[in-house]
DNA sequence: ATTTTTTACTTAATCGTTTAAACACTATAT
DNA sequence: ATATAGTGTTTAAACGATTAAGTAAAAAAT
């Protein structure tokens, strides 16, 4: 890479300090009183030199990167893709840039993140933490480094967070399918403490028991192997002398893998089973019975998320946590409904 | 945030200079010849300060950053998304981070990413160049910052490139429609002059010309419209007097708005109208006549991209550019054959 | 006993910025 | 005529790291 054009460049070529071209191209020509003439003169040896200043350099002078660290369980999962997107249009509304990392639910591939985006002097976080990643958290917290959980949160840490009202979402759409008549309902869900998943499957089982007749049937599945375990797990429960008639997934990845399950196996949606999904998807237009489904206000988290961070990272001394949940809608579709 | 710990934090706390510190820290004690005592001691104090070395400065004193620019048009659009994360794998492989930014196939929007991390001193650019911003790519060659472009590039430019072997593609793809005996084949492209579009379209065209019998037909969507463009464009072919009996989708998401429309309309696949995709989709999965596509080598173009890229930031002085243009295959499924 | 070599460290410059403080003028006020 | 204020600019330290060059003391060689 050939050498790039330095503040003492355009000195040099001017033939003034650097402190004078610093004060010129940041506008402060008033408070340091530049003279008219030679400001002009800079400016047009900036440009003409096409100076594009280092902000490696200003960064470490300011201790301030603006620079917002983003780590997801997976980049290429449309849920977070989505977020990312949003997180980085109002980043970059504020000046600021978003690095990314994805932590496949992992606890160490997440701290391995963290320290290395902290190395590069990161202003703050967005995290959808990870399983077992408490310790990381409480770490930020002690080192004040400013950050904002989404999707998932500690309910024993007090931390800021913004995310879905996941037991309202679980047992709204859990009554949906009482109300529409089904006996047997099942969900599928990830095996995982982190809060969101236990508060779907709270919210499920809450419903459930509102109705002294049903039972809940709840199936966890690995994340590291959602493809075979869930074969399994619907096969049985479909198999079975009194089969389920209806399935609830608690994630987009588990609604496709489960589809696609019954697809393979030539379940009929609804006739075979009722069929209610979390998060939005390309995928669930087109299936041959259009599905009913729980639409997080993906939008809405991310940009609280980074309006909240810029907060803190603006002002990071604050005696109380920002903690957001926000509501879900109920998309019904014939997928929940007794053909 | 609490002041950071620094390498005069470490000095301070043992009694030495920083300049022992660091040869310590970075492991160079043989060539600095530190005493084996005073080296223990170091590194107790630095993991008991919990010392993350500040990399801002680390790249500002030796040029590199050890960063990766990515620059594509959506990273919510999943062939980004996917191809975004094993370029985040392959990248840390390497030790390098990646900040990525979405052009939205806006040639301002990208020329401003481009300076925005160049200011960040990336080492290096990954690129999907958008219409209208060879200049963009021009000044990254003039600037020999090393950048590598994938999924399209400039044939008018000498750069490197990751790319799918698009023409072929194509024609692989109508060949097939053709073969299995449909008559009118239509294409729904995007309008746009970059090189991937422009090839499947030629590919296309080549292969309905072998037949005399065939016509070509081709419509081109807007970007920004594409929703109402497709409605309006498959509408017409399929409502005119010698409706058409197969389209060839030349993008993922023109595939999955056109896929969309027919389902809403209550065109049947294959039986009204055929398909073939580009791209690989859940959604795909989940059609209710499985969908014959072209299946993109993604992994493959990521990898050789970073590849590529990590090869000329070492050695940015090369006569060479490389040029890799990456087979795909095409996935046959029911929806592009007679029923 | 003196020189040379080796060992164990420190000093200081540097990367590209920012910015308070110092400096040297000119213009105005006393 | 001389102190004071105003103007336009430079100097130098700092951010946190790296590293060539310098230094001082101990060990080895003469």
């Amino acid at each position: 890479m050939s050498k790039k054009v330095s503040l003492k460049d355009i000195a040099k070529a001017v033939g003034v300090s650097t402190a004078l071209v610093s004060y010129v191209l940041n506008n402060k020509e008033k408070e340091a009183r530049v003279g008219k003439d030679i400001a002009a003169v800079i400016r047009k040896k900036a440009v003409e030199l096409h100076y594009q200043p280092n902000q490696l350099a200003k960064s470490l002078k300011s201790g301030k990167s603006f620079t917002i660290g983003l780590i997801v369980a997976d980049i290429s999962n449309p849920f977070f893709a989505n977020i990312a997107r949003t997180i980085e249009d109002e980043a970059k509304k504020n000046n600021y840039t978003v690095i990314f990392g994805s932590s496949d639910e992992n606890a160490e591939k997440s701290l391995d993140l963290i320290e290395v985006l902290v190395k590069r002097q990161v202003d703050g976080f967005i995290i959808a933490p990870t399983e077992g990643s408490e310790e990381q958290i409480n770490y930020l917290k002690r080192s004040n480094i400013p950050f904002v959980l989404i999707d998932r949160y500690f309910p024993s840490i007090q931390t800021n967070y913004v995310a879905t009202a996941n037991f309202q979402a679980a047992s709204q759409a859990t009554r949906h399918l009482i109300a529409n008549g089904f006996k047997r309902i099942a969900m599928i869900a990830y095996k995982s403490k982190l809060i969101h998943m236990r508060e779907r499957i709270d919210g499920y089982r809450t419903a459930i028991k509102e109705n002294g007749a049903l039972k809940p049937i709840v199936q966890e599945v690995n994340y590291s192997s959602v493809g075979s375990d869930i074969q399994e797990k619907i096969g049985k429960m479909l198999a079975a002398k009194q089969p389920i008639d209806a399935l609830l997934f608690a994630t987009n990845t588990l609604s496709i893998h489960g589809l696609k399950y019954l697809n393979s196996k030539h379940f009929k949606v609804p006739e075979d089973v009722a069929v209610v999904c979390f998060d939005e998807s390309d995928a669930f237009d087109f299936f041959y019975c259009p599905l009913t489904y729980v639409k997080q206000p993906l939008v809405e988290v991310a940009q609280q998320a980074v309006t909240i961070l810029i907060d803190r990272i603006n002002q990071p001394i604050r005696e109380t946590e920002e903690q957001v949940l926000l509501t879900s809608s109920l998309v019904v579709k014939a997928s929940s409904s007794h053909p």
